[in-house]
Parts: structure tokens; sequence; C-alpha cells
DNA sequence: TATGAATGAGCATTCATTCAT
DNA sequence: AATGAATGAATGCTCATTCAT
């Protein structure tokens, strides 16, 4: 829910274009919106031309404007289009039966995965974020998702036992979160190569030992190393 | 040691301008990256005209090319200004003696504290660094200092068998560090407010039993709870 | 008569749309004169856009074309549609057996209410013909009714030794009609407010002392005053 | 002081250039404004282009905005220089020993005259004020000049029972200014060409009579003919 | 006829950067 | 060193007009 500021004047409500109303309106759009993306991805969102996305979509200039009414809307269709892309395979909650060191290693690993080929985007989506506030509520909504999922899964080892019962598991799993979420950019962004094995492996461990979770016997061999 | 790339043509060697002769030249470059400073802060960087900086600081536009060659090479003279400011008190690193837990909980928070001193500046440099792959560099730099001073600390206790010999002490001190610093970004920039003594507890509290650092008895009491 | 210039390359034939053939062509086109009417006064003839009046007469952007090659054919068939709408009810011509006086003063007085009446449209006739040449004629064209009736009128009066015999009429009946169609668009439109009936009682009076006309005894006691 | 309406959102204060500091920035202003009316009275308002303007100039395109704000602003400024040259050569008012018809036909022929110099600019004015509620207030304060003299001078021969004083003064006054200056504009801008001597003298008779002023004995010849 | 998407010329505007004084 | 005016490339954006369906 956080607030940002610095923004002033920059109001615009963008107001909102037409959807299309035919079938080659239809794939008018997804072709700008696609050229949008290869033209983000390459150049950035800043150098990124108008007249670039259009040209990269085979359309005229002044078509851009028949369905967005500024660069930020199209960046905002580009996220749209890639959501579901960008979601890390739901892994499945911790139930009872699990190992809890197993669930949390899988959750690390997807979300690095994914980051991984995402990484073009994820780039995309901090550079915005830093800049538009709009956005910065988007990457916000994004993280919740992961953040929320962790925050549960701790209240569950909580209640069970297996976790430390003293740490507030919102701020938890949000102070987690982000060691795993910048570990990624950190990574897959900004090039601090590091094995993706090695990376789960380290962040887990950090992780379940944060929290107190006990190791489970026979766990998960990719888990190396526990606690005596 | 990360190196972005997303640059291509912005090559740009930015030729240095020389640094004043005359006391009148000294004090006008410090009215000019004073004055950038403020416009930086209230504008952000990217709204920021160089008719502002010279305007705010009271001069002709033409005198800012006396000094800098281009808006980013400012924003370094800003950040460079501001350097001393920014450093979080260097807390001592934790020699045998110490409590390692209380040095930690020194350590974060003097860094938050420092975060929010600084927040206008930190939202800046975390906007720029996402546009600018030097400023990311500076950023990284930035980082380094308390980074490498969690690393050398972990590996100090990994000797004295007080932390897991098992993780790489650089990769944990990178996460941890990212832990804390991200926290302090969510709190102090995008407004997720947050309480200090909370949140330096709960981020020692955590990176204290990541590590599986020992708490010793009568520990501080500003860090509440432990492991039985 | 008059010509108007500073048109130059703006020749444009205007290619003229065959009218509707089939009863919804008819609707069509009715629609689109009438949303155009509604657009024109709302936001006056150079805000105006195409679409908004297609939008508004609910038909396509296309749609416009099969039945006008312009902004400005359109106009002028609003100004066709509202011709009978803005003639000021025919007062009969003066005749030997009226009252002169009250003869002008309800030929002013009906002027002056049909002005009123039409405001929004008289605004845009003006702002056009300051625009538009062919307008500035279709404005003379309008103006020549009112003009020619009282320079016959007037013309009628002289022969019968009833105003003065000295001025040119068509001249007199020229500059006597800009006075009141011009007090009446400071009025109505400018929104210089005044009474209507000293609007008229005092144009009146100047009208029939202008021309050196006698008071009949008896006359009209809305005409106040008289020149003994 | 009327208030036209008719605008809707075109609120924009314009913001004000700075006047130029040093004598080449007073020169380049002075360029421009005498450039812009040039290009104004040769393509009118709608159809000048900044970029018309500048080359005109012979300045760069950017240049324009150092000075004005927008292609009003511009327009207002060519007003302002022109002011003096359109004042048409103020005629003493009317005074006791003055033959009231002499100086009323003096002032009528100076207007005219000023008309007929300045007929671009007037037909500019007409253009400009009938598009831009501003500029109707311009040409109201242009007006109100020639209308208020002409007020005076009507109270004058009222009080000295030289003037029906039955009519409103003000009102009479505006009436009468806008039968000349409407003539004026028919004649000068529209080109509905007439003999300045057969305009002063029917406009002057037609006025004089309409107030009721006594004609002098042995009054100006070239105020032909009166009533016996 | 009607539709609504596609087109692209046209123009205003910004602002970093240079330069004469 | 300081000044502030001049420069002009770069682009976003509008909207009348066309056209395939």
């Amino acid at each position: 829910m956080p607030r940002t500021s610095n923004d002033a004047d920059e109001a615009e409500p963008a107001e909102l274009r037409e959807p299309p109303r035919t079938a080659r309106g239809v794939r008018t759009r997804a072709r700008l919106v696609s050229a949008a993306r290869t033209v983000f991805e390459r150049d950035g969102f800043l150098d990124a031309r108008l007249a670039d996305i259009t040209t990269e979509a085979g359309t005229a200039a002044g078509s851009f404007y028949t369905y967005f009414a500024s660069k930020e809307e199209i960046f905002a269709a580009v996220l749209e289009e890639v959501k579901e892309e960008m979601l890390h395979p739901q892994v499945r909650e911790v139930t009872s039966g699990d190992d809890p060191v197993a669930v949390i290693a899988a959750g690390n690993r997807a979300y690095l995965e994914s980051y991984a080929r995402n990484a073009a985007l994820m780039r995309l989506l901090e550079q915005v974020a830093a800049i538009d506030d709009r956005f910065a509520d988007v990457r916000w909504q994004r993280g919740r998702a992961f953040t929320e999922r962790n925050a549960r899964s701790i209240r569950h080892l909580q209640e069970r036992g297996l976790a430390d019962p003293d740490v507030d598991a919102g701020l938890a799993a949000t102070a987690l979160s982000m060691m795993v979420s910048r570990t990624a950019y950190n990574t897959y962004v900004l090039g601090d190569d590091r094995d993706l094995d090695t990376l789960t492996d380290t962040l887990t461990r950090l992780w379940v030992n944060a929290l107190g979770i006990p190791e489970r016997v026979n766990a998960d061999p990719s888990v190396k190393g526990s606690r005596p």
C-alpha cells in the first residue's frame, strides 16, 4: 500500500481510448503492443520513440493514438499482455504434509527462473517504476502475490510451531521477499552472474534459518547443509 | 562488479570540465551544485531542466557549461557533495569482545536512520541508477561499503564458530544487505510506514537467525525475543 | 456588393455532394446537420471537429463525407436549415396609410427579437464571416433583406416629403441598418445587457430623427418623446 | 464592459515571457513583432504559422519562444505596437465656441481616414475578436475611446439645449459610433467602395439629425444640405 | 449507405548547447 | 568568468480525409 510522491503536476489521467470494435482493430492494437515491447526492451522506456513503435508495428504514426493516449498507456498494455507470462508458476502453498523447506526452495527457484526468463521486462519495470509512481504501484501489486503467499506460509508455520512466533509474519515476508527479488535483480539485470542452484540454496537457507524453520530429515537433497 | 548493458550509443565521454581557478569560480560552482540538488530532489532527475538549475543558482544559463558538461555530470557532483552526509555513521566492525547481535543491530539501525535522513536523495539515486548505467555502478559501489563490511563480519563470525559455516559469506552478505536496503527503500521512499524500532528489531532478528548467530545472554534489550 | 479578398490559395470548389436518394439518407443527413448546429454553437466553428459532429449525430466518422465535403459545407447547410427561423417576421412595408414611425419601430423590434432568439447562431455567423469570405457574402446577403427594405422605405418617405431628400437613401439605409444590427450584436452576443424596449425606442428615435421623419400625432406610445 | 462567453476550457493565461534585457534582445523582439504584422496582414491570423513569422524575421524557430508564448501573445504585441498608429488623430472635443456639426464631421472624417489607413489591421482585429474573447475585449476598449468622446460630446450638447435631451447619451453614442465604425468596416475591409466625402457627409448628416442638433448658419460648406 | 480503422501531412514546442559580448 | 540571447534538431500529437469491409 505504499504511496509515492515526487510527482507534482504530472496529473494526466490519460483519457482511455476505446477498445477496438473490429477484428482488424484488435490485430492492429496487438501489433502495436507487441512492437512496443520489442522497442522498449531494446531501447528502454525513455529512449523509445512512438515513431519507432509504429514503424516496428508497420502502422502509420497516427494509428498509435487510435489505441493509446501516451507512451505510459501502451507500456501498461505491454505489462498487461505479459502478465501471465511473468507469473512464476504458482507453486502450491505449504500444506501440512509438505516439507516446508522443500516448498520454500521450490518457490525461490521458480521466482528466480521466472525473473531470468523476463529479465529484460523486469529491468524495464524497475526503470519505469523509479520514474513514474503509477508503475511503482504496479510493481508493488505484482510483488504482493509473492509476498502474501509467503506471509501466509509463515503464519501457517508459526501456528504449527515450525517458525519463530515472535517475528511479524507480514514484515518478515516482505523483507525476505525483497531479499530474493533484489538478488534476482542483481543477478539477471545488473549481471552479477551467479549459479541458479547456488542462489536458490543460499537464499533458501537464509530464509529457513531466518524464520527458525526446522529442516526435515531426508529433506530435498538440493538443499544442502543443515543445522545440527 | 556487475556490468549493465542497455546502452548502445550513449557513449559520451563527458569531457570533464576543469575545476575552477578563482575563488569566484569555486563559489559559482558550489551554488550550481547546491541548486541542482534542490531541483533534482524537487522535480526528479528527468524533469529537472538545466535552466531550472541555473535559475535556482542565480546564474546565467551559459554559466552551467563553465563547470559541467551535462546534467549527468552535475548529478555526479551532487552525489560527491553529499557523500559524507549519506554515509551512515561508520559503526565499528565486530571485534572479539563485542556482542555480535548488538553490532548487527547497531549497523542496521544506523543504515535505516541514514536512509530516512536522505530519503529524497535515495529516491533520486534509484531513479537515475535505473536509467543510467553509470549511476547503477555508483549505487553499487555505494552499497559495497555496507555489503563488504557485512561480509567481513560474517566471515569473522564463521571463523569463531558463531555463524553457519556453510553459507557463502559474500553472497549471504549481499542478500541480507539487499533485504535491509530494499526494506529501507520501501519504507522511506515508497512510504510503507513502519516504526524504526520494529524494523531494526525484525531485520536484525532475521539476519541473526539467517546466519545462525547465537544470541548472547543479557543481550541488548532492544532486540526483543530469542530463540530458546 | 462588397468583395472580400484575403484568400489566395483557398480556392477549393468544394465538390458538392449529391443529395441523399433514400429515406434513410435523408434522415442521416438531417441528423448530421442538426448535430453540427449543436456542436458549432457549443464549441465555435474553429474548435468543432468533424468527429465531434459525427459522434453527436451518432454516425460513423466516414458517413460525414457521404453528404458533405468539408466543415464549411455543413456549416452552409446549417445556415440553410435555420434560414426561416432566423428571418425576423417580415413586417409589412410602409404603405401610405401607416404611421412611418410605428413601422420603423416594429421593424427594429422584430430585428432585435430575432437576433436575441438566434444569438448563438449570429455569433457563429460573425465568427465564420470574419474568417471565410464566402460566409462574409452570406452575411451580406442576409443583411440585404433588412437593408433594402429600409432603403425602399426611405425612398418612399422621401417621395412623400416625409424624409430628408438630400441623403442617399441606399447609403443611409445601410448605415442605419448597421447601427441596429451592430447594437444587437453588442447586446446579445457580447452581452452588453440592455432592455429591449429601451433599445427599440432609442434606435427608432435616432433613426427617425436621422432621416427627418415627422412623428405623427397620437403615435405609438412606446416611442416616447417627440420633436415639436 | 461586455463579457463574451463561448470559450469553455481555453483558459491559458499564457505565461508572460520576460522582456529582453539587452539591446540585441530588443532588436530581435522588434523584428519578430514586425514580421508578425506582415505575416498576419498577408495570411490572416489563422493561416499564419509561427515558422512563417520567424522566417520573415530571420530568426530561428526557437527564438519565437524567447519572447512570446503563443500566436495570441505576439498578436497582442502587434496591436500594442500599432496602438498610436491606429489612434485616429484625437480631434479636440466640442467646446462652446465650436460649431458642433463641424466638430462631428471632423471626428467622423478622422475616424474613416484612420480606418482606411489601417484597413488590413482592422480586418485582422475583427477576425481575431470574433474568435478569441480576449481580443473582443481589446476591440471593445479600443472603440471606447471613440464612443466615450462622443458620449461626452452629446451630453455637452444636451446641456446646452443643442441636442435632444430625451435620448440616453451613452446608448446613442454607442449606436451612432457603431454606425460609423461598421460603415468603415464595410467600406474599407469588405470593399463596398464609397467616396470619403460622401461617407463623411452622410454619416455626419445622419448623426446630427439623429440627435436633433441644429445646424449653424454659415456652417462648414462640406456639410451640404440643411433642414429648413 | 454505413462503418470505423488507417493514414500521414502539418505544426507547435522544448531545451540542451553554443556563442558573441 | 559571466551573461543571456540564439539556435535548430527532435518529436509528440491532431484531425481531416480515405478506404476496405
